[in-house]
DNA sequence: ATGGCCAATTTTATTGGA
């Protein structure tokens, strides 16, 4: 069993690219953010074809996330307390066991603008609701945008961006409280190694050079982490026609 | 050293992204 997370940058702007993808890796579950459209106008009939069962949480023009399962999807709840009532988080049980919560975080803009301090609180808010409503004990997946790098390694240049907007201190405390929750970055359980990215920016052709930083995640509870047999990016997509400036992120399960 | 692109809407500019 799969669970991919992508954040596509405008769901039907990216069909010409989602769908093939989707027929092609054929995962049991998927989390998109920044769908970027109302829940009437999300593109639910060719993606229903390919066998999935959607919930959507979206709103128009700015982020908007949702859930595709083949596998059961159950519980689908909206939001969270200190959200600021804008959509980025949408959980539900799939698979009839996995506690998933699809996450698109703040981006803050720059470090010390209001936005900035919005993100910090609303990381906060998140672990205690995560603390809240997903007991640890149990298989929870946490996943998506988290709008924020763990460590140097998920930088391409640690020393131009230290304490930038997605690397600041802050931030990384900020999700830490998340993590603090009894769940673990799934990645580096697998891998400890640089240079593993998930975005790049479009602005400075940082895919070509290279230049990219890993701020979308799978974060797991034990239970969860011990299913799990590996995470992967997929760049495929990130290099080809149309691409999203993230690429899709898989975790296996045994 | 700087800026570059992309998508949606407010559409031939502006805003936000990260």
């Amino acid at each position: 069993m799969r669970i991919a997370t992508w954040n596509v940058n405008s769901v039907r702007a990216r069909m010409g690219v989602l769908l093939p993808w989707l027929a092609e890796q054929r995962p049991e579950v998927v989390c998109l953010q920044e769908t970027k459209c109302e829940d009437e106008r999300f593109p639910r009939e060719p993606l229903e074809e390919l066998g999935y069962q959607i919930a959507t949480f979206g709103q128009r023009t700015y982020n908007g996330v949702a859930i595709l399962s083949r596998i059961g999807l159950e519980d689908a709840a909206r939001g969270f307390d200190g959200d600021g009532g804008e959509a980025r988080m949408l959980s539900a049980v799939v698979g009839g066991e996995v506690m998933l919560v699809n996450l698109y975080a703040i981006n803050g803009q720059a470090v010390g603008l209001p936005r900035f301090y919005d993100k910090l609180a609303w990381l906060g808010h998140l672990a205690q609701h995560v603390r809240e409503r997903f007991p640890v004990t149990e298989k929870v997946v946490l996943c998506g945008d988290f709008n924020v790098t763990f460590d140097d390694r998920d930088v391409y240049d640690p020393v131009l961006w230290r304490e930038r907007i997605l690397c600041s201190t802050p931030e990384r405390e900020a999700l830490g409280l998340v993590v603090a929750c009894g769940l673990k970055d799934a990645l580096r359980e697998f891998r400890s190694e640089p240079g593993i990215y998930t975005w790049w920016d479009f602005r400075t052709f940082g895919f070509r050079k290279g230049r990219g930083l890993r701020i979308d995640h799978f974060l797991m509870s034990p239970p969860a982490l011990s299913a799990c047999t590996g995470v992967e990016v997929d760049l495929a997509p990130r290099g080809g026609p149309k691409p999203s400036d993230h690429a899709p992120v898989i975790a296996s399960f045994g």
